[in-house]
DNA sequence: TAAATAGTGTCTATCAGACATTATCTG
DNA sequence: CAGATAATGTCTGATAGACACTATTTA
């Protein structure tokens, strides 16, 4: 790699690397999970990282197109949610030199299946992951998590990583796992069905003695709906 | 300025151009404007734009920090709000190739001083502004006049258009101003002392034969409190 | 019919908004 | 005192949350 110099007035400078990383979340089961990759080259090489790649300039069309090409190398899922999060550089960041990378995050449905080879997911406990993050991806872990969780509360977040199909009951214990507190059924249904972004489709799920649930999908796959008032 | 080369798996490729660029707000009167600053170098030369830099390995210890340096370069305010908006990248947005930037927007208090030649205000009607910018950066503004008038709902963000010192009616009239829509005066009075942002100060604003106005300031100054609840 | 989960109804404290009233200043 | 804006009080409809109750299934 031959670095870019640029003239300007305070002198001559390098062009920064540029890279994309994307942070895949999906559930297993009451636990969100982050899917990681091992590092094939250096820096950090064998470590395990979030999922990056530079942007190709002869490839891809856009930001999203960099982050969805390198998101689709690691899951496959039917509609996956994919929001840019923030972008982070600094000239310590990589050993290569000034970087920055245009971080996303996505939500993978719990049908999403990722390829041989393709990473590993590692829960998020209270304590973090079981494994040391090279790089800033501590950092960028964290910011998504926050996201994540920040938008829980006036969105519907927590649809994206459900199946295609799913119950209330269902959804609601994502609101809580995601929220960390409980949530008291009738108003949470109340509220739910205020914002009017689901709807039931023919199908019950059966998982025990008892009276069967109605299954519901969210009317926009793939899009996310803001709520005027909080959960 | 020389092109990097990059190899790796899918070609040779070139690293982009990466920039900065600021989206600078306060009020005139009643109505929010944005600092556009004249291109002194192609391409656009002589257009009005957002001010913008590249991205200087040899001086920037951040991204924010290199938004501040052309954020200082244009207005000098007591305690500047800036906040990462969003990264746009692409190959069709700068003529030169490849490039991206990471979008800024800063809010500017009534008392902010702009250095002399450093740029034009531009008044935001609801047609726009006056004037065609160069590249994509109507998108940009308009994504960041959105993220600032989506965050009135449930944050602090008009404080920051008004002076250090301000009234409770003149902090209404800024939620006004962007949200649109009048807001009862008990109703909003209740919901600022709830959230606990603000503390009076000595002093009285008197404008008029009535009786005057308790001044306030924002507890944290260049900092952004986050309701638990809407406007 | 017992047990379990789904789904709905009822009650109440809280609160946002509408509106009225009081407070304080100048001319 | 009239007129203006600041500041606060009162009332009411809406609703979130607590909790109880009904519905529906299988063993």
């Amino acid at each position: 790699m031959i670095a870019a110099k640029i003239s300007g007035q305070s002198g001559t400078w390098v062009a920064p690397i540029a890279t994309v990383d994307v942070v895949i979340l999906k559930l297993t089961g009451k636990t969100l999970s982050v899917l990681l990759s091992r590092r094939a080259e250096e820096p950090a090489k064998d470590a395990w990282a979030l999922p990056g790649s530079f942007i190709r300039s002869n490839e891809d069309r856009s930001l999203e197109d960099a982050a969805r090409r390198t998101l689709a190398s690691k899951a496959e899922a039917q509609s996956p949610y994919l929001e840019q999060l923030q972008t982070f550089g600094g000239p310590d960041r990589d050993p290569r030199g000034w970087s920055l990378t245009v971080a996303y995050f996505a939500l993978l449905g719990r049908n999403a299946i990722d390829p041989p080879g393709s990473g590993r997911w590692f829960e998020i406990r209270k304590s973090g992951i079981d494994v040391d993050l090279p790089f800033d991806h501590k950092d960028i872990l964290a910011a998504a998590l926050d996201r994540v969780r920040r938008k829980v509360e006036y969105s519907s977040v927590p649809v994206h990583l459900l199946p295609d199909a799913f119950t209330l009951s269902e959804l609601q214990e994502v609101y809580e796992t995601l929220l960390e507190r409980p949530l008291d059924k009738s108003a949470f249904r109340k509220k739910i069905a205020a914002m009017d972004f689901l709807e039931p489709i023919a199908g019950e799920r059966r998982r025990g003695s008892n009276r069967p649930a109605q299954l519901y999908r969210a009317r926009a796959a793939g899009e996310l709906v803001l709520f005027d008032r909080l959960v």
